[in-house]
DNA sequence: ATTCTTGCAAAGCCTTTGCAACTGC
DNA sequence: GCAGTTGCAAAGGCTTTGCAAGAAT
């Protein structure tokens, strides 16, 4: 959306491949995953299990509720996705060629704003340290009400006055 | 557990009596609801609901499932609790006579430690006027192991290497 | 050939809700 | 007495799972 895509070596595509097949028992890469992949990274945004099966019956791929749901879940482990709760909702985010950033959420219309900023990164990384913490990830969430919300409802709160 | 307490000039209970009264629609103080609070507050800690039901049960207090959730959802509208969802599990968290902060969880033992940063809060405060975001809390998460699960491991790969 | 994956429907889990009885105010 | 609260059990919403059939290596 708004941030800079990152130099990849590999397509989503071979890294989960390779993940698959380096596990202990090595998995297998199937028709349907391939499909998911290839949608899911043909471009960058965020979805709810819900949407992506909407998205995915739209595009005429059949894939079960069942399997959108194994499949995210390796996804996650194999690095290529990440999980965002928020609130009632769970999100999926791209995490491999889209690099580390935060999010502002919108309580209203659920818009998300992403951004970064080096000083939380450094922040997470002297606290973690300073407990002898071995830190493999965060999340940050700031909720609040996006700037075209805030408008709406002061128009709102103008128009009650009359 | 390891950040100092606030002064209140309000206990919990009589916040969120206070809360209760100033409704549009006044909502009522029960005797269950004041056993709650009091149990909730007697001392800091995190907990899950599950946990919460239990405790109670422990100390003999009578208070219906529904009841208990009925009665979080109102002491995190009043600022008395504030939701943490980590991963599977909701958290319960003090937000009222106790400093903002963040968290490291370990994904072993679950053992959560506390942490504060001012430089945390201000890049938060930063960035939400850059965007024009008037924002009203967040979370932070930071995943990881902790020392102790570390040198467990530690330990552990040294034995495996024998 | 073997072992993993899929799809279906059923089961699980946590949370919410309808309703009658009850209780603060 | 009125309006809000409680407890129960049933319903919800989302996710996981057992199993037989199908597919990847």
């Amino acid at each position: 959306m708004s941030l800079p895509s990152l130099q990849v070596s590999q397509s989503p595509e071979e890294k989960f491949r390779e993940f698959l097949a380096s596990r202990p028992r090595p998995q297998r890469f199937t028709g349907q995953q391939r499909d998911l992949v290839q949608h899911i990274f043909a471009r960058h945004h965020h979805f709810t299990t819900e949407q992506l099966i909407r998205d995915l019956q739209s595009a005429n791929l059949n894939i079960s509720r069942a399997t959108v749901y194994r499949t995210l879940s390796k996804l996650v482990d194999a690095g290529l996705l990440r999980k965002l709760e928020m609130g009632a909702d769970t999100y999926y985010d791209h995490d491999y060629g889209y690099p580390q950033h935060e999010h502002l959420v919108c309580e209203h219309c659920k818009r998300l704003i992403e951004f970064q900023d080096p000083a939380i990164e450094e922040a997470i990384r002297a606290v973690s340290e300073a407990n002898q913490f071995q830190f493999s990830g965060h999340t940050l969430i700031v909720r609040g009400v996006c700037v075209d919300c805030n408008r709406a409802r002061a128009t709102k709160r103008m128009l009650d006055l009359i």
